[in-house]
DNA sequence: TTCAAGCATTGGATCGTTCCAATGTTTGAC
DNA sequence: GTCAAACATTGGAACGATCCAATGCTTGAA
């Protein structure tokens, strides 16, 4: 078959002789068309292959059909899902997501924020780098694009999308306390991640609403890998008296730790309490399988998605801080404490 | 600030007594105005705020600044790993990534095509869902847009880009071999994927070539998860001679199977040799850390994304069927067998 | 027969940019 | 002083759709 020439309306119209405006209430939907010419039109339509051009179609209306999506890095899998989500949630309604990664660099993400803005997206979930100003992203945007920021605070008025860290991690401390645990470190991750810093918050709150003390020795920082963990699981016991129990800032860290652990012969789970964050896949294979706090990022997105689309029906919407609910997933790597000191556990 | 009139080329134009024309010229960096015009052009630009409107330049221009990436399922390291590499050579050049995800579902790929296509991309990068039609899909892409077929083949003539399963199981068998064993098995998988049919035939290709059979009973079928492969690890032994070493068709199943080996009281790495496939990050981390093949998914994406801006510079490029190089990565977990029956390893 | 109301369709202007042929303005060679 | 070549800029048409006010058609009621 010949490369023939890229088909428009016009020619959809002219085959059939009627005017470029039928054709196009037709591709709209428009009640105003009689059923008859409708089906002539689609018939046609998909007779020649016409497709149609929605680039010029927003032009004209003014309107947009798609939502920039900007990450830190789709290769770590809570970004990956999130991404899916969003997807799925504006596939649905037909928009499609225009993807930008930042990779964590400041500039990158003014690069692709100014390229992404470019396309007129009717709004941009931004991850924003470590690091990010509000006025660049702001002066970067431009006036006319709502943007939802998600994972990470920036300076501003923002929609502000996240998980709830804070509850997550009372959660979790408040598990291993029900399970009689007294003396409860804080694992891993570092002082200036805002995620970092909620998570221990929720810790410090749980243990405060338990009449219990966080002593500073119980808090180990350890950058957020498997690696770094299992090197760090040592200083947890340095001083007396030593934990019975961890709540990690992740799951990559605490698989670390589990590892850590048995390397120095202690058995996680049955000697030493471990509870997670984020529950990842791995979460539930490892050994022993984690208890953790499973955090839904696919939904997340979907949230994310909808926001966006919301606003931009109604853009006289107030600017809202919404915190994703999560939950504990109890699984083998929490026990009781070894012993109980006389304390009468039900 | 007053939510001000979106601002054009025109606003620019007149604010400074020139003509739309000469501004064009200057946003496309055109040599042809005064250094001194492009000067005050850029500044009024700055200073008012103006934001470049693609979309009207493309409809214009005929030209696209987007590529389209169809993939199966983004919470999959492999394709996030590919996506983020894909976007990473895309956003180099100015472009934009359109994504779409089919879930593997036919139905969904057909919808996601038609939506992408109509935002006139470039071109688009697909990994077809299992069960795809090719006629379908030129259908539903239209004749103008190419679209360079990624990981799984699909029927007719498309720019095929694919990693080379079949020199990465000869890679892992041939390892086995130079340490010594003769009863190899291959692990994992399902005979109806196509990566999984091409890695079986590497492994036998090997086997050949050092003059080795393969033996029926030393091909297991497993779904390829960890759970599945832990299940399955004992269909390994239940018929003399049993294997000594096994080829898996991924990590995920490497790993299940050493999960599995565990549990039955024998020592990978040391009683039994195991090569895992993609080499995913937990692949260094586990106990032993896994021998496998690295398949550089994200050069990958890059390579992708090249093609297709290659093919748009030159519509005229013969339809070519591209693999992708992998490499073998030595660890703990392949070891010489635990007998050598007589045979002078040097 | 007339007229209003509803239905179905239409031409022309328009969205924000680029293309193109034309026009003015320098410059330098003879 | 003239002329061609190079430089710098320009207005109007065009890209492929939508918007909008206008226009024929049918009806059926008065």
């Amino acid at each position: 078959m010949p490369q023939q020439q890229k088909l428009t309306l016009n020619d959809v119209a002219r085959n059939l002789g009627l005017s470029r405006a039928t054709i196009s209430l037709v591709l709209r939907g428009s009640p105003l068309v009689k059923t008859e010419t409708r089906a002539r039109v689609e018939a046609e339509i998909q007779r020649i292959g016409y497709i149609y051009n929605r680039a010029a179609a927003n032009l004209r209306a003014r309107s947009a059909s798609s939502v920039g999506l900007i990450v830190n890095d789709l290769s770590n899998p809570f970004f990956a899902e999130f991404a899916a989500g969003v997807d799925e949630a504006l596939a649905a309604v037909g928009f499609v997501t225009l993807l930008g990664s930042t990779g964590e660099s400041v500039e990158r993400q003014q690069a692709v924020l100014s390229s992404l803005v470019e396309h007129a997206p009717a709004g941009i979930i931004l991850s924003p780098a470590e690091g990010s100003q509000g006025s660049a992203v702001a002066r970067a945007a431009g006036a006319h694009v709502p943007i939802l920021v998600f994972n990470r605070a920036l300076d501003g008025d923002w929609d502000f999308l996240a998980m709830d860290n804070h509850r997550g991690a009372y959660l979790a401390t408040e598990h291993l306390i029900a399970l009689g645990h007294r003396r409860i470190a804080f694992f891993g991750g570092h002082r200036d991640s805002s995620s970092c810093r909620e998570r221990l918050e929720g810790y410090a709150a749980a243990l405060a609403d338990a009449g219990l003390t966080a002593e500073p020795q119980w808090r180990i920082e350890a950058a957020p890998t498997r690696v770094e963990a299992a090197r760090q699981a040592g200083a947890l016991f340095v001083r007396d008296p030593a934990p019975t129990a961890a709540v990690c800032y992740n799951d990559a860290v605490a698989l670390g730790l589990q590892l850590g652990l048995v390397a120095r012969g202690r058995r996680p789970g049955i000697d030493f309490a471990i509870v997670g964050f984020d529950d990842i896949p791995e979460a539930a294979l490892s050994m022993p399988p984690l208890t953790t706090i499973a955090t839904a990022p696919r939904g997340l997105g979907r949230h994310a998605a909808e926001r966006i689309l919301a606003r931009m029906r109604d853009p006289s919407l107030e600017i809202a801080l919404h915190t994703e609910p999560v939950s504990l997933i109890v699984r083998e790597s929490t026990c009781p404490p070894p012993e109980t000191y006389g304390h009468t556990a039900k």
